[in-house]
DNA sequence: AGCTATGATTGAGA
DNA sequence: TCTCAATCATAGCT
């Protein structure tokens, strides 16, 4: 209990020139038996400690109950205000924090603070757009984005708990001071100051939180991209299938979406790998031929012998009578060779497939077309120079592929396996 | 260490 | 949004 030394309470003059208006009653009769009674409260406030807490219980609801009471509170939190509190007064309307303002911004653009974002937040698109596949779903974005959904949680969690704690204690210490109000004089303004003190505390931990949480997001971002960054080679099947399929198609080598998902669960690699193989390899052998010319050979000697084997058993299926089509038994596979561009497709340009009846004639069409391929792939071994055997006709003039229709993506519906293209008909 | 092969990135263009 | 072309960066070989 702080005494206010200089303030004389008779006629409610206080050092310093203030001058505090009676509270009520202006009756100069009154005058002394109100000093009386200020007097008396004041003595008992300056001997309230010393006494039990019962005896203090007693004095304090008497306190409570005096008649003099609000006067004398409203007067000493006048004083308390107009004296040291509101030295302060002015410097308490904080402008914001502009660090708290950049934590706040970069937390909203990195998708952790505001609304949840669907699969894709801000910053999982910006990192996709710059690797060149933002729809892309591969390993790496939904590890990104798992990762990224647990920090936000982490700080979502955190922050509500603070939050909460920080209601908490203004409650606690809003109640303290009401109830504290009745005993020692606390202004309102008192208690909102109080109030806005604990939650510049709470929000300068808040500050820490989200500097850490900004921290943790950018190590994930980097690591990301480091990963992505770091060269390695795929593994020797993987490159099989992808030059088998590129060599395969060598007059249309753009596979479609759906071409270029599988690929990628074969290869056990993205789809943005995919498409970046085949970028790289569709400009590398165009500007080079020559140097792919043996690997081109080799491919298309594989691709025949596998043709070999499907239209054998395709053959004996016919003959059994039996309804079954050349594709079944591994739809959807590129490596059939009716999927490829050396044979005749099952499956007109409208995407419709052939039917019942219609095996049999088809069947006759790629022991036709097998008979050209390995008449090729016998010239291929009679001739070792081979430059002759494997024409990159699917390149025209301008270093362009000639039938390469469109892009994959523009044709993809009724590309893929079984398209008609013309590799082996030249 | 130097070289080549190859996967990834980037910017322009359609 | 996809592809091309150039380029970077690294793996793997000699």
């Amino acid at each position: 209990m702080q005494t206010l030394s200089g303030v004389t309470l008779a006629g409610h003059t206080v050092q310093g020139g203030m001058a505090v208006p009676p509270p009520h009653g202006h009756d100069g009769s009154e005058g002394d038996g109100r000093k009386q009674d200020i007097g008396d409260i004041l003595h008992q406030i300056m001997t309230i400690t010393d006494q039990s807490l019962d005896e203090a219980q007693a004095k304090k609801h008497g306190l409570n109950c005096h008649r003099m009471k609000p006067a004398l509170f409203s007067v000493l939190c006048e004083i308390k205000e107009k004296t040291g509190l509101s030295i302060r007064g002015a410097q308490e309307e904080d402008p914001p924090d502009p660090q708290l303002m950049r934590l706040d911004n970069m937390l909203l653009a990195e998708g952790v603070a505001g609304p949840e974002k669907g699969s894709g937040s801000a910053s999982v698109s910006a990192v996709a757009t710059a690797s060149g596949s933002p729809t892309d779903n591969s390993i790496e974005h939904s590890d990104y984005r798992a990762k990224l959904s647990q920090i936000r949680q982490i700080y979502h969690t955190e922050l509500e708990k603070y939050e909460q704690a920080c209601n908490e204690f203004t409650t606690h210490v809003m109640n303290l001071l009401r109830e504290q109000s009745r005993t020692r004089p606390i202004s309102p303004k008192e208690i909102e100051r109080m109030v806005s003190i604990i939650h510049r505390k709470f929000s300068s931990i808040q500050m820490q939180l989200k500097q850490s949480t900004c921290e943790a997001v950018m190590i994930l971002r980097s690591r990301f991209l480091d990963a992505r960054r770091k060269r390695r080679n795929f593994s020797k099947q993987a490159t099989e299938i992808l030059n088998e399929y590129f060599y395969s198609h060598l007059s249309n080598p753009y596979p479609s979406e759906e071409a270029k998902e599988e690929l990628a669960k074969k290869c056990s690699i993205t789809v943005s790998q995919v498409s970046n193989w085949f970028g790289n390899k569709r400009i590398r052998y165009k500007k080079n031929i020559g140097k792919f010319q043996e690997e081109a050979n080799l491919y298309a000697a594989k691709t025949a012998v596998n043709a070999a084997h499907a239209v054998a058993a395709a053959v004996q299926n016919s003959q059994t009578n039996s309804p079954i089509t050349p594709n079944s038994g591994s739809s959807g596979s590129f490596n059939l060779p009716n999927s490829g561009d050396m044979f005749m497709s099952m499956q007109n340009r409208n995407g419709d497939s052939y039917q019942g009846a219609q095996v049999g004639a088809n069947v006759q069409s790629q022991v036709d077309t097998l008979h050209h391929v390995i008449n090729q792939t016998a010239g291929y071994n009679n001739d070792l120079g081979g430059n002759s055997m494997y024409n990159p006709h699917g390149l025209d003039a301008n270093g362009g592929w000639q039938d390469a229709m469109t892009p994959s993506s523009v044709i993809s519906p009724t590309e893929g396996p079984g398209s008609v293209h013309s590799d082996t008909s030249n």
